[in-house]
DNA sequence: AAACGATTTAACCAAACGGTTAAACTGTAT
DNA sequence: ATACAGTTTAACCGTTTGGTTAAATCGTTT
């Protein structure tokens, strides 16, 4: 018999120390010791650093995608779809601050490894839902004229960015880790405002 | 006589390396290679791979952050400014791409090795004036209340974001790299719009 | 309790890594 | 021409790395 035990552990374990060192700065050793396992383990049951990375990307990509698109294509109206997006979403990532980052950058530095992974993750009819929401509005001259792409970006970027580039900021701004955190919990209805605030006729 | 040449090859073939592949992921045997010099160059330049890396890494803090400061301290008034950093700085982030996401990581995954460096280049009176002309504004009642910090996280987000997330955003959105530098063309004069008429009384 | 497959361990391995060394080479001053 | 410091190279070194192996242990079935 399996033992999923040992199995989710080691996911556990690989899970925590690649968010934090990457692919290439992880060490099959460490996981192993956070897993309180032997290091032969690791093999047995994922057969290798690639094939555990993946595992480790695939289950990550599936706690942060879905709840995008859960908030995404609710049928909610515009306005409260974007309060509830920067707030919902805000606070999630405030929770998994290593997420994007660790998205982000090895999805740039290993397109390769990752490619098999993502494009299930993707979903079409959702954007398009979307889009069609957004230009309604625009015909009904409730908000301005606007490339609902564009917007799209702009509320992801004022989400995200704040939070995985949280160290780099906090140097540039010169707060200690209270202080930011104070400015990230504010954003959760700051962004929403100015969003709406930038697009209501 | 000491040989500039090479120390300048042995830095640009560095930085070509360490930017797309990070700390971690770069081999100096392949630094070696690009800069057409036998691996033992490295050390007798640069001593080891650790002060190699962060020579590259002042070298890019050098080339981000006074470009930065130098939009922000300018004279001019509050929308000019936004303006113009939303121009000129997606436009040079544009051209070296792999900059913010390098940045930022590092940062993140190599406090210690990079702290030396960082503090020297933070300017303290610039920020202060931003925030007394965004709040001389305010009472003007020329712009709607808004904390200064989180109007600059706003446009920082906005402009770097959706560049250093290309990879990624172009998966979610399903564009090819023509689209989406299209798309990124025009947030030069998109995100700038956005801004002020988000918080233009 | 014997037998069997699944699980776990300790010991081991080859390759890759950052780094070192000693000798060779280069240009310049004398 | 020689001496000399600065530069470059090829060969080498010890360690760490991801991965393997064979034997030991565990749990279940008979």
């Amino acid at each position: 018999m399996k033992n999923y035990e040992t199995e989710d552990k080691i996911l556990d374990a690989a899970t925590e120390i690649f968010q934090a060192k990457g692919l290439d700065g992880a060490r099959m050793q460490e996981i192993a010791q956070k897993a309180s396992i032997n290091k032969a383990m690791l093999h047995y049951y994922y057969r290798g650093k690639e094939k555990l990375f993946q595992a480790v990307f695939k289950r990550t990509i599936q706690m942060i995608i879905p709840k995008m698109v859960q908030i995404i294509s609710s049928d909610k109206p515009l306005f409260d779809k974007i309060r509830q997006f920067t707030d919902q979403y805000v606070s999630f990532i405030l929770e998994h601050p290593y997420i994007p980052l660790f998205v982000i950058n090895e999805l740039e530095k290993h397109p390769d490894i990752i490619h098999s992974i993502i494009q299930t993750n993707i979903n079409n009819g959702v954007r398009e839902k979307l889009n069609k929401q957004i230009n309604e509005m625009i015909q009904k001259g409730e908000i301005k004229p606007i490339n609902p792409e564009q917007l799209f970006l702009n509320v992801l970027s004022m989400s995200i960015f704040p939070i995985m580039a949280q160290t780099s900021l906090r140097t540039i701004l010169q707060k200690d880790k209270n202080e930011y955190r104070q400015l990230l919990e504010e954003r959760k209805t700051f962004i929403a405002d100015f969003i709406i605030s930038a697009i209501k006729k």
